[in-house]
DNA sequence: ATTGAGCTTCCAGTAGCTGGAACCCCTATA
DNA sequence: TATAGGGGTTCCAGCTACTGGAAGCTCAAT
């Protein structure tokens, strides 16, 4: 299969794949063309990287969990490792955020959003911690 | 002052501080030697471009905000609008990571996380939506 | 005089792609 | 058969927001 119907049906896009195999996530074979030839494993890489991806894995997380995919004598303690490891940085992302939507909002509510130079953002910014 | 003294009052690394001399945030004086002499103007732009950053505010909303801070004929509103765009893209990222947290705590949860090749991790991502 | 800290510039690298240029290949149609 | 189009290829550059490191200058203290 050539690169537009992988690119079809993992939506990846083509120049994402390219990027994947130049980082060693697949290696494709290649047609007396010099095109790229896609087998159904490579197709099945592609998607399982696509989802990792999705759900914010690392490319480097996801080297590891192909590895592991790819392992039959593997221990699913390992998986379980590197996913509790992404979770825990997701949930630290997470309370992180809503503090700052948090604050956000409040400066927001507060900000008059008219024509008046004054606004609570701004000096709220500016409050001097130096 | 010199570089070190307005890392250590801003928080800000001295590399930090001498990248944004060069993306042009701020434009500290220079002593007879050649080094960066910053202004109490300097530092506090500093501080405020800190917050900023901390809440999650782009470079480019940085150099806008400044720029609203500096003009005393700013309305409330352009900063209102900076601040709601930021706070939508905020809340978008929020439901995003949780999704993925809740995805991914089911699969952590239902992995044993012991020695069996077996793992329900990794059978979720293999999932073919091809 | 010399050490060591602090400053300078510049170059390169990080993550994960993405855009674009220049060029090859294959098929279909006038 | 010429040509147009829609594939494919490589390589180079750029994005965000820094960060690390090397080479070399300056300054204060011993």
């Amino acid at each position: 299969m050539n690169i537009k119907d992988v690119s079809a049906r993992t939506n990846l896009p083509a120049k994402t794949i390219r990027y994947y195999e130049d980082i060693g996530l697949i290696t494709p074979a290649r047609s007396e063309n010099g095109y790229r030839r896609f087998s159904e494993n490579d197709l099945h890489k592609l998607a399982f990287v696509g989802r990792a991806r999705h759900l914010g894995f690392s490319i480097e997380d996801c080297r590891n969990l192909l590895a592991l995919w790819g392992d039959d004598g593997r221990s699913s303690a390992d998986v379980r490792a590197i996913a509790q490891s992404h979770l825990h940085q997701i949930e630290a992302k997470l309370r992180e955020l809503s503090e700052m939507r948090d604050t956000l909002a409040r400066l927001v509510q507060c900000c008059a959003g008219d024509s008046r130079p004054d606004c609570p953002i701004l000096e709220d910014l500016a409050k001097t911690h130096i």
